[in-house]
DNA sequence: AGTCTAGGATAGTGCTCCTATCCAGCAAGC
DNA sequence: GCTTGCTGGATAGGAGCACTATCCTAGACT
């Protein structure tokens, strides 16, 4: 398939798919020639795990080559490869740095509570937790830390779920494709889903007021 | 309060406050002179609450100048200004225009199963559904119609939750900014918590995978 | 043989969100 | 009174991101 064709089928413009190659997003096409290479449904795949990735997640550039990069590296575990993922698509939003140590507490007391014994001491997620907790202290929101008990078994039974969902028997590249999907397109429908629910009980509540 | 001082005491540059004040985000200073004005509470209430949504939610601007406009619209019952937040709160991310009435009619049950009676038959987020449900289908993710049923009961607890913290007895301005910093902090928070879960639970399935 | 297209390099575009500069008028201290 | 500095208002400029368009020459297809 030359790359006229790759982007006939994916949709995405011949100088995209140069600037993702570019970028390291894609591998190059096998090269039949100088001026000739052959893209197979590997980059079919790719290409539209990319778009999905960019369109419904908005996930930037940047973070979709930390992805690659991290299935590429074969000596870590799926697990690592995942860590890895999760650190990649944690949005750029920006959290205040803490600094403050109370708070950094309060955060793994949190993933204590969860159960979550499994995630990494230092892992990067875990400042992010402390940083919007701050926020939400800031905001003078109700909610922590008795919200956390109200979150955590929700959020546990979402995870379990979604994980269960990951079909191990495929190899370490299907596994982070579905992986990441799951995590950015679920998250997506997840926040849909919220945001629906928000207006039905808000109309119960305060439909009348004005 | 002059700009300056405004200034100090939220972070933001005077430039910036200039900036969103054209914007029309922040309403100008009460004119003391010509070449003087002065802002009070209200104005250092507001521009913390813009940063937490840009710099936390990534929220564009042209999104803050519609909750702005929502929050002003005084005809407007409280759930009617909370919709048009939720309109302006789905995330500029974007997925295909469905125009498939099968897939449209899949998010509606979904809604349906769910109890959400009093959704708008016309809410624009029913098609966004409507759309990420038909990425769901092309990603081979095989979270639907099945997956709704997990993730309903647990997204209806979480919006009865929030939306149980809201405090009725403040002004309207005072509840539509709770419901904002809820909307999108706490889902901040909840995609968080949700990517320390997948962290845990992909490694008590996968750390010894290579 | 001639037209097309590929791949590669590089420069430019459109958008968003600010930031910097300029201006002239008042405010307050000396 | 006069300087210094800050103000609101207008407008231009800039950084970053994600592309997009142009140019070029070698090779492919007809």
């Amino acid at each position: 398939m030359r790359i006229s064709e790759l982007a006939d089928s994916t949709g995405v413009s011949v100088a995209t798919i140069k600037y993702y190659v570019r970028e390291g997003l894609l591998s190059p096409g096998r090269k039949l020639s100088e001026r000739l290479a052959d893209y197979d449904d590997q980059h079919v795949r790719r290409l539209r795990l990319l778009r999905v990735l960019r369109d419904v997640g908005a996930v930037p550039v940047g973070a979709l080559k930390a992805l690659v990069d991290a299935t590429q590296d074969r000596s870590a575990s799926v697990h690592d490869m995942f860590g890895k993922a999760c650190d990649a698509l944690r949005t750029e939003t920006t959290v205040p740095e803490t600094s403050d140590i109370h708070l950094r507490e309060l955060a793994d007391q949190i993933v204590d509570r969860a159960g979550w014994t499994k995630v990494r001491p230092d892992a990067p997620e875990r400042d992010h937790l402390a940083g919007i907790i701050s926020v939400i202290l800031d905001s003078g929101l109700p909610t922590d830390p008795e919200g956390a008990a109200t979150y955590l078994p929700l959020v546990d039974a979402l995870a379990t779920y979604e994980l269960d969902q990951i079909d191990a028997t495929q190899d370490r590249e299907a596994m982070m494709e579905q992986m990441v999907v799951g995590q950015v397109v679920l998250g997506e429908f997840l926040l849909c889903l919220r945001r629906l629910a928000h207006e039905h009980h808000s109309a119960l509540r305060f439909a009348e007021r004005r």
